[in-house]
DNA sequence: AACTCGGGGCA
DNA sequence: TGCCCAGAGTT
C-alpha cells in the first residue's frame, strides 16, 4: 500500500468512527488494566458482562484485595481461564497497593512486570487510560494489516514496526482502537464484511481475488 | 516453538 | 462440532 493509500485508509477509519471510545470499561486506569486482563483470548462482550456489576463493587485495587479471589472467581468464571486470571488480578492488585499508592503505573516496563501482563496488555492500557500513541498487534490488528496490505508481516513484531512505519503521526493516537474494531465488525476473521467495507478498493485482498471476499 | 489455561458465541 | 475470542506464563 503506498503512503498515500496509507493515508486515505487512516482518513476512512476515522471518519467512520470520529470519537473512538475503548468499549472495555475505563472508569479509572485501574479498572481499564482488570479489563484488559481479563479480556486476554476472551471476546470484550463477555468481559463487560461479567465486569459491569463488579466494577460496581470495586473499582481500586485494595477493594479488589479485600474482596480476595475466591470472590472474584464468581463474578469472571464465565470469561474463560479465570483461575489464573483471578489469581493474577489478586496478586496484581496487592502489588499496585504496596509499591504504588494504588494507582496504575504509566511505564510499559512497570506494567509488564505485573503479573497477568504482558506486552499487548501494557501497551492498551498506555493507549486507552493514558492517551500514548502505542499500538498494541493483537490478533484483529494482526489479521487487518496482513489481509489488507496496510502493514504486512510474519509475526507479531514484524507487523508492529511495519505499523509504527506507516502510521502518520495524526492517527497515531486511535490506531489501534479503529483497527481493533475495524477487524472486529467489517474486517472479520470467518466471514469480512467486504460487500459493505469502506476500504475494499484500497485492500490487497480484494485486489488479489479480484472480488469481495464474502459468503 | 509448543503447550496450557477455558467458558461462551457463532455458524 | 469446530473455530475463535482486545494473551500470558511456563517448559
Amino acid at each position: 500500500m503506498t503512503p498515500d493509500s496509507v493515508e486515505e485508509f487512516y482518513r476512512r477509519l476515522a471518519k467512520d468512527n470520529p470519537n473512538p471510545r475503548s468499549e472495555l470499561v475505563f472508569k479509572n486506569p485501574y479498572t481499564l488494566l482488570v479489563s484488559v486482563v481479563l479480556s486476554a483470548q476472551a471476546t470484550d462482550v463477555s468481559v463487560n458482562k461479567a465486569t459491569e456489576p463488579l466494577f460496581k463493587i470495586v473499582d481500586t485495587p485494595q477493594q479488589m484485595v479485600d474482596l480476595g479471589e475466591d470472590r472474584l472467581k464468581d463474578y469472571i468464571r464465565s470469561i474463560g481461564l479465570y483461575n489464573n486470571k483471578a489469581k493474577n488480578i489478586i496478586a496484581l492488585s496487592h502489588i499496585l497497593v504496596e509499591k504504588y499508592q494504588g494507582q496504575v503505573p504509566a511505564d510499559q516496563k512497570a506494567l509488564e512486570a505485573l503479573p497477568g501482563v504482558g506486552r499487548k496488555t501494557a501497551l492498551v492500557v498506555l493507549n486507552v487510560a493514558f492517551n500514548r500513541p502505542t499500538i498494541a498487534v493483537d490478533t484483529h490488528i494482526f489479521r487487518v494489516a496482513n489481509r489488507t496490505g496496510l502493514a504486512p508481516g510474519k509475526d507479531v513484531r514484524a507487523v508492529e514496526k511495519a505499523l509504527e512505519d506507516v502510521t502518520p503521526e495524526k492517527y497515531r493516537l486511535h490506531a489501534h482502537h479503529w483497527l481493533i474494531l475495524f477487524g472486529r465488525y467489517i474486517c472479520k476473521a470467518r466471514k469480512p464484511e467486504c460487500l459493505r467495507c469502506f476500504e475494499s478498493d484500497l485492500c490487497a485482498a480484494v485486489k488479489e481475488t479480484g472480488i469481495p471476499l464474502q459468503s
